[in-house]
DNA sequence: AATAGGAGTTCCAGTGACTGGAAGGTCAAT
DNA sequence: ATTGACCTTCCAGTCACTGGAACTCCTATT
């Protein structure tokens, strides 16, 4: 498999599939005219990556979760781990953004939004108090 | 005010002062020995900055913002686009890592988390299935 | 055989918003 | 005079790609 179609298989692009192997994460073959010759363990490889990546796991992530997928000897609480570990980065950020959400939301909801120049969001942004933020 | 002190009243860090001033956003003065010179002009703006940010606008919002702030022709309704725009934002961003979160934790709830290899997580990183996302 | 196009290749630079670190200058107090 | 805390600049690194230039290669058509 040449890399076109490889990406179109794996939803992966092919730019990201280079840059997958710059850092090492696949390790596809080379034809005799330098083009990457996939295997089906390499595709299966990067639609595994891809997954992971849409769970939002890292990079860093992705190689570890391979590494045991390939380990016979692993134990699922590893597994288990990295995925709650990642599950509470998930929690945190969206704890983060419901804030942010409410905090913003209010402010819209209290501006006028017409042609007038007073405006609560700028109000708000511009208080005077020192570091009232964190 | 000499940058620490400034970093410490806003909460903006002084690495983070010195970069903002490198693209533009602040533009303090210099004293004779070549400190930056913070005015409360520039401790205010950075204090917007501050907040902005906290809220997750974008440094180039924050630019916006400021601008509006200093405009006094300025409409609501243009302040209020930007809120609503970012609060879109953040809205898809949640819903992401909704999707995620509950994917993950599903798989989470299924894995045993024991000595065993089987794992449902990777099992489930590994479908064979083609381009199952996206 | 020439050519056009759609693959593929490498390498370099940019994204956003900082952050760390090195190497050095300045200031206030002891 | 020296210490230590502060300030300066500049360069490099982060994360995970993404865009683009300049080039080669393959396939099909004229």
């Amino acid at each position: 498999m040449n890399i076109g179609d490889v990406a179109e298989r794996s939803g992966v692009p092919a730019k990201t599939i280079r840059y997958y192997e710059d850092i090492g994460l696949v390790t596809p073959l080379r034809a005799a005219n330098g083009y990457r010759s996939f295997r089906e363990i390499d595709f299966h490889k990067l639609a595994f990556i891809g997954r992971a990546r849409a769970l939002g796991f890292t990079i860093e992530d992705c190689r570890t979760l391979l590494a045991l997928y390939n380990d016979d000897n692993r134990e699922s609480a590893q597994v288990k781990a990295v995925a709650e570990e990642h599950l509470r980065q998930i929690d945190e950020k969206i704890s983060k953004l419901m804030s942010m959400k409410e905090t913003l939301s209010s402010l819209v909801h209290q501006c006028a939004g017409d042609h007038r120049p007073d405006c609560p969001i700028l109000a708000d942004l511009s208080v005077v108090d020192d570091a009232t933020f964190s």
